[in-house]
DNA sequence: CTAATGTTGGACCGCGCAGTCCAAAGCGCA
DNA sequence: TGCGCTTTGGACTGCGCGGTCCAACATTAG
């Protein structure tokens, strides 16, 4: 069964968003996974490299599940949808007790600089990441002001939610990720024209925007 | 001489702060430090988490030296001084060629969870540096709204900062980094009365604001 | 010159892990 | 029941690395 392939997948995936590739052994996983006898692991996977990669697509296909779906909901409005986007994230973080960080973050700081193999499909990841984002952008154009750069918005989204998830890890405080993403919120909200704001940022804290 | 435990550890903390902790071996490090011999290593260090714990605190210190001490200028004015800071970041990263990223993050990420030594020392790191950015925001603070969460904001900024590095990291651009830095000023501008901006923005992006 | 007291280099040990291999246990099939 | 074929478990190998140890060398003192 294909089955099994996932089986270990996802175990991997959670060892190694928390303990990192390095520090997650095949045994480990494999013991993770239920399953006994490591000659099992090299059945489906052929090293331990072709794993981590397809830990990262496997990790992408669940955020992009759980989290970038609300960036496509087409019945919401655009500025709502980002609010609710960041709250995915922040309650994402908030099921896992604020450990792990993001899955993408841990394993790009880990690996970027080692292997090339990883820095480049992990720079995808953020590619497609920031792709969502800027269509997002696109969509809420009439209600943003004319000279807002979609780009470096969305790679600002991007730094500061991975800055957010790592402080939260090393606090081990959702406080952290939460109170970050209030700001971060209202620093999206200062580039819409007035009143096209939404829910995304209480009328107390538009106070100091206007 | 105590020279050759700074030799040491600088070496490692370069070496650490490219490829990580856990994949950088001593005899990397000795090899680096231009001394031969692994005993001399452990003449000057009991072990290699030793090692790590004072390669963290060297890192810090140097970061004092060349961009914390910027937010301590008596001479210029608060704001600005907010500005140059985060300029001096986007320096080092640049001088680096884009590599490394933030030592901390670096091994935030990959020891966050796996070790309790290194969780905590490193946030004490992240507290130190907060603490800097609050003493200064509470400087600057006749030129703020009278609104503003120094903790929360002091955050904000660390967590967009040590996004934008790591971003920067992965896509090997030095760009990244430079246009969330023009971005994270305008969010601070946002939060400072009309007219005390002062050089923290150019008067083109403030037009989003007001 | 010699003895005592550091230095220095590197051989060596033990362990943990990636990756291989084979033997035994299922399992269809007649 | 007996025979091939696949699945499964785990023993084994090689290697890299943290950490120890000791032998050779330098240095100073008498």
């Amino acid at each position: 069964m294909g089955n099994r392939r996932l089986q270990i997948l996802d175990a991997a995936a959670e060892l190694i968003s928390e303990r990192g590739f390095t520090q997650t052994s095949i045994e480990d996983v494999i013991k993770h996974s239920k399953l006994s006898g490591k000659s099992h692991f090299y059945h489906y996977f052929k090293s331990k490299e072709e794993l981590g990669f397809e830990v990262l697509n496997r990790q992408f296909e669940r955020f992009a599940e759980r989290g970038l779906a609300i960036l496509r909901e087409p019945m919401i409005d655009p500025m709502e949808r980002m609010g609710l986007f960041i709250d995915a994230i922040v309650t994402l973080q908030a099921e896992r007790g604020g450990r792990g960080g993001s899955p993408f973050g841990t394993l790009a700081a880990e690996m970027a600089d080692v292997h090339e193999g990883f820095r480049l499909r992990i720079e995808t990841v953020f590619e497609r990441w920031a792709s969502q984002l800027r269509s997002l952008l696109w969509e809420a154009r009439p209600q943003l002001h004319d000279d807002v750069d979609a780009v470096r918005l969305s790679r600002f989204i991007i730094a500061t939610l991975e800055g957010a998830l790592l402080m939260t890890r090393v606090k081990r405080d959702v406080g952290v990720v939460e109170g970050i993403a209030v700001d971060l919120k209202r620093f999206i909200a200062m580039h819409a024209k007035d009143g096209a704001v939404g829910t995304l940022v209480p009328a107390r804290a538009l106070a100091n925007v206007a």
